[in-house]
DNA sequence: CTCTCTGCAAAGCATTTGCACATTG
DNA sequence: CAATGTGCAAATGCTTTGCAGAGAG
């Protein structure tokens, strides 16, 4: 908890209040891992035990909006959130949407110079890599 | 249409048929763009009248589980497709799921040794830089 | 003749939204 | 007390799926 207040510190910048709702989501999504809104809920639910799915959406949009948050969609399942904590990559499986975080050994200049020409505002975690995760990698073009 | 041989290869190569349905959805999105099922329904009854969104929503799911087509989807929104021609990048809004196709000019060894790393099979269109696309890049954190 | 594919329509489900009340500054 | 945030529940809309008939090999 000593380090919510570097997680806390984006939202107190912004037009929002940082009630205890979102606080508790900021703090559910500080173990860097990759959560969907249920699991965020149930994780929340442990500290304030009445707040509802709707909230959880609403400030997870507010979060992204303001660039604490990430979200990871892919088709027939529900989005993954993650909070920007360190700089790092991901690897997204093109099948099923699991994505791994990858930490970053060295810059990567080349990512940010192609946002900028395009008027992009970057963020930290700058480079996603689709693919195959081990589990659906398969030999030919056999489905799913 | 002389190209869409080529396009076409790759369902042949696999274990699915390649029905005048399936292959008019490959030629739909021979413009290198990303379309929603909806234009993508839209643009192939142009052809086939009778095409059922059903159906394209199957045949794009085959197309993607075999590597033909990628996906983009972004929470309130239509997931955006498109077919996995020549290798380039994309630059996706993380407020608005605008996708952007960037050229290669320059390899990326990195991004897919990354992915060799973890066990992912890469694709052809390896590297995804998030941010803000122009439209939506704000000074301050505003919202939306 | 068997297996795969398609159209249709219904179902599923993640996400959004309206509204009344609570909370904050 | 004015503005913002929340809970609840209903609505929305994209996507999936079951089934019967059509089509391909």
């Amino acid at each position: 908890m000593q380090d919510s207040k570097g997680v806390d510190a984006g939202l107190l910048q912004s037009r929002y209040r940082l009630t205890k709702q979102r606080a508790a989501i900021l703090r559910a999504l500080e173990d860097g891992r990759h959560h969907n809104a249920e699991t965020i809920l149930e994780r929340v639910r442990e500290h304030l035990p009445g707040v509802s799915l709707g909230t959880i959406y609403r400030t997870l949009d507010i979060l992204r909006s303001i660039g604490l948050v990430q979200v990871f969609s892919h088709a027939g399942g529900a989005a993954k959130y993650e909070a920007t904590l360190e700089k790092h990559h991901h690897l997204v499986c093109t099948n099923c949407g699991e994505v791994v975080n990858v930490a970053v050994n060295e810059a990567l200049p080349l990512a940010q110079a192609l946002a900028q020409d395009h008027g992009f505002d970057g963020v930290d975690c700058a480079l996603v890599v689709t693919g195959r995760c081990p589990r659906c990698a398969r030999p030919n073009g056999v489905a799913n």
